[in-house]
DNA sequence: CTGAAAGCGCTTACAG
DNA sequence: CTGAAAGCGCTTACAG
């Protein structure tokens, strides 16, 4: 197919180049029979801007961009989404990177602004660790959510996240106050200042609360995927066998335990009880439904995009807290003895 | 962050924008020295290369482009990623670019050769219907990828499928060879002459092959989601109490189905019995696991880039099936009368 | 309201 | 092996 460049198009239609660009973006000043002469040719010969030389022309309109590190993680997916809807309308236009959960958010960040000059960033599903000197050295507004940047040290961050510790440590309460003493703990890497290691303490905490011993060496470390959890079944027998309890980081990470627990002919919640993070849709769908602490993704949505357009218009960063709900869910129930 | 440009890098390397150029795209024509130097300064301000301008500036290296429809659809995800895999190492680079399922896949791709002159173009979740003549607009070699694409009559298309109609018989016929009489049919539009449709169809082969009346208004159009099929539980009631089986188009819509019947206190697949489609992860991990169809992805992917590499070289285009497996699952039983 | 011209940051022949 | 120059397809002041 040919491709027709805008000189193409004003040659046809008997004007300026300048005048094709004026009428394509919108321009108020094209009289109305230039606009439509030119309209006229863009369709017969369906001209498609090359949208690398509208970016190298200093398209210097501001706007936002959302970055989501984890293309097959349902609840950030859900998040952006909503971010999306929440920017609906706004003055600043925003638009959704997805990468892979392997690639460096930072480096995306870095790439959008050459290319693009980015006005400002929201990070989804990103961490928070050396790395993040990015973000000072941009020096553009940078909001992450699901995640706790406060103590980034980032005078251009502002984080808005639920207290993952105090709902972790809420969900072994319940487990704990259901009778359960032994409860195998699993989910991602607990070093560092990221969410799993806050959720790692916050069952810590309530373990300690209950006055129940906790071997370190117990705690089982999982990729995030359904396969990953369910092979981790294993490992979590090696260690205890007289476990009644699962506490997992993640909605999918619940599942591949019980169904891992099915296969070896125990039941969920009657043998083993099992629990979740997140509040994806699945966990709801799934049989037994998961109990799990479901983040408020539209308030997450709401208040990242607020934070960010505070910024923006050069307000001070914040560090926002939202509120989580404990799901009740099928998959816990009292301990057997 | 101020961003340099390879002007800058070249003014402090002391050498011409050309040959920081030659470094930076790994051109052999320059002294290690040269490279040295520049490759220093590259380092020391962290240059970013704006793509914009380098794909402006015909860089024709020519590649393929994966457009996959539909971001939270778990099998197309599954199928490019492994597609990736298959082309690695290729002599033409592949691209992935997920749009949004409500959008456009053709004008995507019409954007993505205007912009880059993509090559070839592997299409996923596509739909072959009259919008089908901008691939031949196009001109570029394209490949239909779980489409069959052999009537659109397009001399520069491939396909590679399974038999869907064949398919969605085979899973009827192991329903009602279990005795079931009375089936609900839930899936996505039947009309033209895509994907659902030939499920439709299949559906029918095997009914009427048993002798089965089926009203064709009791079929249950649905939108491809947990909740579009729970909620379609309703208007399967409405329209007939006595169903012991619900055959379903997808493992989401199966899901759904499988909770949506719990929740009126019926059980599965000891009440019910319900089936998916496309064989995806979470069908194998949900409880029951969901009786399916799997599509070969590994395959599917395979087949797919080598179509492509094919008709890149100048091969004619070809429609290749590749064959399903029925997967047994927990989610269905004989009918109990 | 419209056009001619400069320039965005690169790459690629073309000379040397 | 290296540099000067043209040009990719747009947009945006600057004139008229």
């Amino acid at each position: 197919m040919e491709i027709y460049t805008i000189r193409d198009v004003a040659r046809k239609a008997g004007v300026a180049v300048s005048t094709v660009s004026r009428v394509l973006n919108g321009r108020p000043d094209v009289s109305e029979e230039t606009r439509k002469k030119v309209m006229d040719v863009v369709e017969k010969c369906g001209f498609v801007q090359n949208r690398n030389a509208r970016f190298l022309k200093h398209a210097k309109e501001p706007f936002a961009a959302i970055i989501v590190r984890g293309r097959r993680n349902m609840f950030l997916n859900d998040v952006a989404e909503q971010m999306i809807e929440c920017a609906q309308g706004l003055k600043t236009p925003f638009l959704v990177k997805y990468i892979d959960e392997e690639a460096d958010e930072f480096e995306a960040m870095r790439q959008l602004y050459a290319d693009r000059r980015a006005g400002g960033f929201i990070l989804l599903g990103s961490r928070v660790d050396e790395r993040c000197e990015m973000v000072r050295a941009l020096g553009v507004p940078c909001v992450f959510a699901t995640v706790d940047a406060s103590g980034s040290g980032l005078e251009n961050a502002s984080s808005v996240c639920i207290d993952d510790r105090a709902a972790t440590r809420a969900m072994m309460d319940r487990l704990l106050d259901k009778g359960h003493t032994r409860v195998a703990v699993l989910g991602g890497c607990r070093e560092g200042d990221d969410i799993f290691a806050h959720r790692y303490q916050g069952a810590m905490d309530s373990l300690r609360a209950h006055g129940i011993d906790y071997d370190p060496d117990e705690y089982v470390q999982t990729r995030f995927s359904l396969k990953g959890a369910y092979e981790s079944i294993e490992r979590i027998f090696e260690k205890r066998q007289d476990i009644t309890a699962v506490l997992t980081m993640s909605d999918s990470m619940a599942i591949g335990v019980v169904r891992a627990l099915r296969d070896r002919g125990l039941r969920v919640p009657q043998d083993v009880s099992v629990t979740g993070f997140d509040g994806t849709e699945m966990a709801g769908y799934y049989v037994p439904s998961i109990a799990t602490v479901s983040q408020p993704t539209a308030e997450i949505a709401r208040e990242s995009v607020a934070l960010l357009c505070e910024m923006l218009e050069g307000g001070e960063p914040r560090h926002v807290t939202v509120d989580f709900t404990m799901m009740e869910g099928e998959s816990i129930a009292e301990a057997i003895r």
